[in-house]
RNA sequence: CGGGAGAUGUCAGAGCGGUUGAAUGUGCCGGUCUUGAAAACCGGUGAGGGUAACACCUCCGGGGGUUCGAAUCCCCCUCUCCCGGCCA
């Protein structure tokens, strides 16, 4: 969430920064109405309430000194409907709040480059040379079908389409990924841990998919639990409503889990093969730091996942994404992007982020400086994506006969 | 899933319906003492909102109710622990 008295305050600039993110200042504006009627309808109901709760005292002196409390009784009964009524009103007024700045997204960080979609991002920097084919390479469904590598059909018999089963080697090799993502981040410093698949709605509004992007998740209706769709919502909220102790800090996760998604929004759009599916698995990174230490973690985030895609020997590049490309709770986003030659291009297989303290605002994530509680910083990034990173292993080492080569880096996990 | 017990501040653990936001112990911070440390003693020490700072409001698992007034009484839910069933 974003900081409300931020919005009180600096309204104009809070308008500039959020059309970057294609939010109207009627929108913001009405946001800051509400925030002040919150403030006016709490300050009515508050003093309301203390001169009942005075009254309330006086009961007990009269009764302890003999005194007769009807008189008194009569004077608080009538003020009774009226700081109920009041009380109403606040309430409403928090709720009429809530509903629309929940659904408010992020400032983008100064340093995020204007534009309205993915076609204004800013390449960074590239890592590795493509290389050079002397024949035709094949996209990954060719390859998988000709390895026995993927069975597309059978997942969807089990389930339904956009998921898929991974067999033998591929199976293997999806493993051995996950091994060598977890040791690498690990190395870095980050803990690993294993949590659960499941969450419920207050860890997914923490970390900004509710309420919003309700028709994005599996929700397991029964329970009020959600499938997870990135380790970050778990990993994230691990600290939800919690006040870590400053040498605790930076608090650095990894952990491995498979991701669901619904991809309501996405019909259409990579329907063959393995790109987009709706379970896929992905190590992940998390952070909470100080704010004056976000950025430099989110270096080194990006420069973690970099150096894994380095070391498997894949081609990549550093993307900055713009204003418009950017996602609900991100202030700033890098994404790595990989190359494929099958499809002739670089397609996205990492994306780092930080939210400065959106969503530490919604979870509730403070750490104590000195006497004081302050809102920390989250950052989350992948490292990596598994089913992109074992695509982009298939069209980057394949042989013009179909085989494919295991990255040297693989070959002690399998 | 069935039966019993419970949910209070870092933790432990009190709390007749009215000066209890909460005794006491413990932990932590500061001070006295000490060459230093320990011990002892003194003081401070939950969160959110609000304020220039006070005042003030809210929070004793969550929600609702009774009452002028609820941590204390009633109802519902959730969670934890113990017993039984089932089970990786």
């Amino acid at each position: 969430m974003i900081d409300l008295k931020y919005l009180q305050n600096h309204f104009d600039e809070a308008v500039q920064k959020l059309q970057k993110k294609g939010v109207s200042s009627d929108t913001l504006q009405g946001l800051k109405t509400l925030f002040a009627s919150l403030k006016a309808a709490n300050a009515a109901f508050e003093s309301a309430r203390a001169e009942q709760n005075q009254m309330s005292k006086l009961f007990g002196t009269y009764k302890r000194e003999g005194r007769d409390t009807a008189e008194l009784k009569v004077k608080v009964d009538a003020r009774k409907e009226e700081i109920a009524s009041l009380q109403e009103a606040a309430r409403e007024a928090e709720t009429a709040l809530y509903r629309v700045a929940l659904s408010i997204p992020n400032f983008p960080d100064e340093s995020v480059p204007e534009g309205a979609d993915e076609k204004e991002n800013v390449e960074l920097h590239k890592v590795l040379e493509p290389r050079s084919f002397d024949f035709e390479p094949k996209e990954h469904w060719a390859l998988a079908e000709e390895n026995g590598w993927i069975d597309f059909e059978r997942g969807v018999k089990l389930a339904k389409s956009r998921f898929s089963v991974l067999r033998g080697e591929a199976a293997r090799m999806e493993r051995a990924l996950i091994s060598f993502f977890l040791d690498t981040n690990r190395s870095k410093g980050f803990e690993e841990l294993c949590v659960p698949f499941l969450n419920n709605a207050a860890m997914l509004q923490g970390t900004g998919q509710l309420p919003k992007f309700e028709d994005d998740l599996f929700k397991i209706e029964d329970e009020n639990l959600y499938l997870i769709p990135t380790a970050e919502v778990p990993l994230t909220n691990l600290y939800q409503d919690e006040i870590i102790p400053e040498k605790a800090l930076p608090v650095l996760m990894t952990g491995y889990t498979p991701c669901f998604r619904r991809e309501a929004g996405s019909a259409g759009r990579d329907t063959r093969g393995m790109i987009r599916q709706h379970q896929f698995d992905k190590v992940e990174m998390v952070a909470i730091t100080h704010p004056e230490k976000s950025e430099e973690v989110f270096e080194m985030m990006v420069q973690n996942a970099s150096d894994i895609l380095t070391a498997l020997g894949l081609p990549h590049r550093v993307v900055l994404l713009c204003g418009g490309d950017l996602g609900f709770s991100a202030a700033k986003t890098i994404d790595l992007e990989v190359w494929l030659p099958g499809q002739n291009q670089y397609r996205e297989i990492s994306s780092i982020s930080t939210t400065g303290d959106f969503q530490a605002r919604r979870a509730k994530i403070r750490f104590k400086e000195g006497k004081k509680n302050r809102l920390a910083h989250t950052l989350n990034g992948s490292a990596l994506a598994v089913g992109r990173t074992l695509i982009a292993i298939m069209e980057n080492y394949q042989n013009e006969d179909g085989s494919i080569e295991i990255p040297e880096v693989l070959k002690r996990y399998m």
